[in-house]
RNA sequence: GGAGAGGUGGCAGAGCGGUUGAAUGCACUGGUCUUGAAAACCAGCAAGGGGUCAAACCCUUCGAGGGUUCGAAUCCCUCCCUCUCCGCCA
């Protein structure tokens, strides 16, 4: 969300600042619903006012043993007239909270302009394609000979699902052993066992809801939670409401969890493979910081995907995402893409966000700023560290030997009793 | 699932339907005292919105939402959550 002061203050900048993202805001309807808002609760305020100071004398009056029949005659029809003008601000306040959860974030100036994913600005990058003496095959290729099993998971769940057997699965989850213990022991993330099931108001304070809705998977009964697309939404609501001790910041979180996505909307994209799944496993990183630390920590925490691209030996790219392509609540995104050579292009495998104060003013989540003593909204960071999935997939394809095995990483070896590579007979 | 208890400020914990935004304690901040610190004493200390140069001042908030009333932290209803016991269960 955005600030409403600044949308009253200095909307035209904010417009022309989501015009970059493609969001037109009408200036003018937002100031006049505004202002209507303003003159309602107003009005509310003087009722309730009167309302309050005659109670109170009506009260003194009998403490005092008066005859109080003329002062009830005199407040009447107050309630009456207080209940319509509640009335009136309430619709009004209705229709502006959903323009504001309707408003993605400011983006930051450094975000290059740009329609979509094509125009996203590369910053740097890390390792070289591998070169192979035969053509490379893809994941899927690759993966059915080493236990990679697209069908079993079509017959009990259908499409955009995934099963892996023996040692693919525990490869798998190697991979996300090694990055919970990078991230705990070298970058000092607490990791954290969160809900899976979460309820709209957390989805809400991220920024899911209400726009997203259908990208969501909703369980059926009446508590109707949610479950979770990325562990995002349960690390950054664990400060939801909270005024946090200067001193406890920078706050840094990490889970391993299971992200569930609809992908409604992706229809015929990435059909093919464990690339775009409805279910995955990721690594999230999640940091609550004093909002002038936050452009500076959100380099730190995309260094932190970073190292497990290393270890793992797979080259990738940075971009910057462009305004077209940015997210609903960053203000400035920082992707890595990890090279496929089955695809012969580089895809997304972790994406870093600074929030700002959009998220946390959603939630409510504070700091208590020595300096004004007062509390003070904090700026959220997330980030992958990284998709598992995914990560698979690329050391399936960066790391494949021409007799269809493929040679694992000295980093992931420990995880993996010393194994050094997957052979597809095994 | 059944029975009971409870949800109040950063924390703990009072609160006959009427100057209660809320006693008291702890924590915190400032001051006095001290060479310094501690102790003691004095003072301050919730959040959000509006208002003001800044104040004053006004409105809202005692788990959430409804209701009763001139007036609700206090009474009624619904829901949520926590705790204790029983049942069931990984």
């Amino acid at each position: 969300m955005l600030d409403p002061r600044l949308l009253r203050g200095d909307i035209d900048s904010v417009a022309s600042n989501l015009l970059r993202r493609g969001v037109r805001l009408d200036s003018a309807a937002y100031l006049k619903l505004d202002s209507r808002r303003k003159s309602a609760q107003k009005k509310v305020d003087e009722l309730r006012n009167e309302r309050n100071t005659r109670s109170k004398s009506i009260g003194q009056a009998k403490a005092s043993g008066a005859d109080i029949q003329p002062l009830l005659d005199d407040v009447s029809n107050l309630g009456e007239r207080l209940q319509k003008a509640k009335t009136d601000l309430e619709s009004v306040q209705t229709q502006l909270d959903e323009l504001h959860l309707g408003l993605p974030n400011i983006l930051n100036e450094s975000v290059p302009d740009g329609l979509d994913e094509t125009e996203n600005a590369e910053i740097r990058r890390w390792g070289e394609q591998p070169v192979f003496g035969f053509k490379p095959n893809d994941h899927v290729e690759i993966g059915e000979r080493l236990g990679m099993d697209f069908a079993s998971a079509a017959k009990m769940s259908g499409s955009r699902f995934s099963l892996l057997h023996g040692e693919l699965a525990r490869v798998h989850r190697a991979l996300i052993q090694l990055m919970l213990d990078v991230q705990t022991r070298q970058h000092g993330y607490r990791e954290t066992y969160v809900p899976y099931l979460v309820n709209a108001k957390s989805l809400t304070g991220t920024g899911q809801l209400p726009k997203f809705e259908d990208d969501l998977f909703q369980t059926a009964g009446e508590s109707g939670l949610y479950m979770i697309p990325t562990a995002e939404v349960p690390l950054t609501n664990m400060v939801a409401g909270e005024i946090l001790d200067a001193g406890d910041l920078p706050l840094r979180f990490t889970a391993h969890t299971p992200c569930f996505r609809s992908e409604a909307g992706s229809y015929g994209r990435d059909t093919r493979g464990m690339i775009r799944q409805h279910q995955f496993e990721k690594v999230e990183l999640v940091q609550i910081v004093k909002p002038e630390q936050s452009y500076e920590a959100l380099e730190e925490l995309t260094g932190h995907a970073e190292v497990i691209l290393r270890l793992l030996e797979l080259p990738y790219r940075v971009v910057a995402l462009c305004s077209g392509d940015i997210g609903f609540a960053a203000a400035k995104t920082y992707d890595l893409e990890v090279w496929l050579p089955g695809q012969e292009r580089y895809r997304e495998i972790s994406s870093c966000s600074n929030c700002t104060d959009f998220q946390a003013r959603r939630m409510l989540a504070r700091w208590r700023n020595p300096d004004t003593g007062k509390p003070e909204l904090v700026h959220t960071l997330n980030g992958s560290g990284v998709a598992a999935g995914r990560a698979l997939v690329a050391v399936l394809e960066n790391h494949q030997q021409e007799d269809g095995s493929v040679r694992l990483p000295t980093s992931l070896q420990p995880y993996l009793g010393g194994l050094t590579q997957l052979s597809p007979n095994a």
